[in-house]
DNA sequence: TGTACATCAGTGAACGCGCGTTCACTGATGTAC
DNA sequence: TGTACATCAGTGAACGCGCGTTCACTGATGTAC
């Protein structure tokens, strides 16, 4: 018995590492095209495996998506806060160009939350890990404008802040006409000036 | 020879006119399902014509899709001014306000916009087309910011603005668990923060 | 250890579908004489 | 005014394609005796 419970499990181990595989194969896919035009065909080949093989691991195309995109965005949390914590400076400004530097050179990731932005249809299971993961970077800016002094309800103050810097990603991303770096550098500047905007009132509380 | 050219103006005229009919019914489809899932079919239905009289008015299913989002975002930036001229009251709080609540009624405009954002790939006079909508829009919050007493350099921060209530929209707008209405509140809450950061330091200035 | 059987991940081929677009044709309207 | 011809918006049917997914089968591995 115990034996054979054992055994189940590393099988399910395995089946959970090929599942990986599958997962981190379409994230690849999902950097190379629009969202929409990724088909399962496209991410077999990226797999390396014939494309019935992927209903194995996944019931059909949309569990796959979702899931691809949850660890995605997992992935992305994870970097970020793990590039803050290297430099070790939690300040509002250094927060905010991290945030836009992380998502303009991973921009699959911004993609995919601005997909679900967008067309949000979403179990409750996923729905839970994506706020959960909101959560954690709201808790961020938290203690960024903890830190500059602020009382009372920081997280509105997070809410407002969040929103805005996705939106400079949104709207000035892909500038068309301009280059990258110059886009960058446009984002980047927006983002002082919200910053200076929020460091000010926030002092001033 | 007289005569010819006014018939050959006319016809051309009744030409844009069916146009704008065929436009107008892809809005409509637009507004019923994302971008993504709009077919040609659909919208030969929702004119009330065969599929392939849509190729007698546009090349090709890119064109008309790149026209129909301009003339949407048009009529949108169009009503939005409107609102505002109807309101008389061309406050930061007012425009803010008028700008999410206008934007959350009809979202299409909004999913047209995003989409720009998004997947970007439009020639050159489209993009001028755009580029003066979006220069309608930030001297309108130019004015706003004047009014509050700022001086200088005041494109800056319309540009902040703008990014960071297409940014309120697109985070919040569709708040999974929460009612329409609690969502557009929130926004509307999010949306007061930002015009008190933007006021206080406008006013400072 | 050897053999018959069970399990199950993986596959090539195929199915049915909806898509963008083309084609050959129609039929209404305008033109020439 | 009547007739033969030209133009052209509009159409039903069809083409070719890529898609998600299913199916019957294979072949490797594990199990029972």
């Amino acid at each position: 018995m115990k034996g054979k419970t054992a055994f189940a499990r590393l099988k399910e181990q395995e089946k959970e590492a090929r599942k990986v595989l599958i997962l981190d194969a379409a994230q690849r896919v999902f950097a190379a095209k629009p969202f929409g035009k990724v088909s399962m065909r496209d991410i077999a080949k990226e797999a390396d495996i014939s494309p019935p093989s992927i209903y194995t691991y996944f019931s059909d195309q949309e569990t796959l998506f979702i899931e691809a995109a949850l660890k995605g965005t997992q992935d992305m949390m994870d970097a970020f806060a793990a590039t803050l914590n290297r430099s070790g400076d939690f300040s509002l400004d250094q927060v905010a160009e991290t945030f836009i530097r992380y998502l303009t050179e991973h921009d699959v990731y911004f993609r995919m939350m601005a997909h679900f932005g967008l067309h949000a249809s979403i179990n409750s299971a996923s729905l839970e890990k994506l706020k959960a993961m909101e959560r954690s970077a709201l808790d961020t800016f938290d203690s960024a404008f903890r830190k500059l002094g602020a009382r009372g309800d920081v997280r509105l103050l997070s809410h407002t802040f969040f929103a805005a810097l996705n939106g400079i990603l949104i709207t000035y991303r892909r500038n068309p006409g301009r280059s990258e770096e110059e886009a960058l550098a446009h984002m980047l500047r927006l983002a002082k000036v919200l910053c200076g905007l929020f460091s000010t009132v926030a002092a001033a509380r």
